[in-house]
DNA sequence: ATTAATGGTTGATACTGTCAACTTTCTTTC
DNA sequence: GAAAGAAAGTTGACAGTATCAACCATTAAT
């Protein structure tokens, strides 16, 4: 039954992961989608962070974040103000709504983390994250022209 | 830069991977959602595959099974025949058409893979394959009760 | 000053996942 | 054997996610 390719492996892992993600945050009254709260996530990350950077960051599309953020601006858990030297960038800034939700969902990522790592070593889960790098890296980067 | 959690190195890489692919098929004129693909993959992999089979194995919905398969069918690459043991079951099997695409998609899979794998050690990818479907199961595995 | 580039927004559309209801066909139980 | 229940498949409705193209407003480049 280890006949899975490299694909369907991360295919079910990451579906997996995004079940638990979004029942544990049922069980928390966190009413978010998980894209809302991973780009809560960025906003908490950086102070002054914009649409752009965000975009860049989780590598999405900015059409997409725009959206996110608004629908996270009217559950006024972040805020958004006109950076004073450029005209165009809205810097986007955490409300203290925002930031003690994002502290509840470190906690229920803490937690979901460490069940799925269950297990497994700590060097088997840095190693994991080394390769998962590596790997999302080698598939960013422009394909070598054969 | 390597502060990513886990769900974020997953997310990242199944997303660059899943864009990989699906430029690879648009190269390969291989005109079929990702989706789609993995379901043909399932259907050709045993004989007389079920809709409730392949759901289970990729652990997916049903109903989404269902309606890829109905355009699969449309597509002529699967068809499918009452059991004849089961007036409810439905047996799917590839056509040829289905066949050829799929030796077609083995192909651009396992560049990508290759591609994905490029400079890592076959440890480190056996290894990567091992924990993965460690973390799915672990995560699969009804939580235990705190 | 005109052109080009950038940050953000919107619209359109496709793909993916989830849930519930329903039909048809077994299976169980009496 | 008939009624009740379970299973296979289908459909509808909907939320979430991703992509692409077009579009303002503002800034930078020429």
């Amino acid at each position: 039954m280890s006949s899975l390719h490299p694909g369907d492996a991360l295919h079910r892992l990451l579906h997996a992961y995004k079940r638990a993600m979004r029942e544990a945050y049922r069980a928390e009254q966190i009413a978010l989608p998980i894209s809302h709260v991973r780009a809560l996530k960025g906003i908490c990350h950086g102070r002054g962070t914009t649409v752009q950077a965000i975009a860049e960051r989780m590598h999405r599309d900015k059409s997409q974040i725009t959206r996110v953020v608004k629908e996270l601006r009217a559950a006024g858990l972040v805020q958004s103000q006109t950076d004073p030297h450029d005209g165009r960038a809205r810097l986007l800034t955490p409300t203290p709504e925002g930031r003690a939700l994002m502290q509840r969902v470190t906690v229920v990522e803490r937690r979901a983390g460490e069940r799925m790592m269950h297990g497994l070593s700590p060097q088997a889960v840095a190693q994991f994250l080394a390769l998962t790098e590596a790997m999302a890296a080698n598939l960013d980067r422009p394909e070598i022209a054969p």
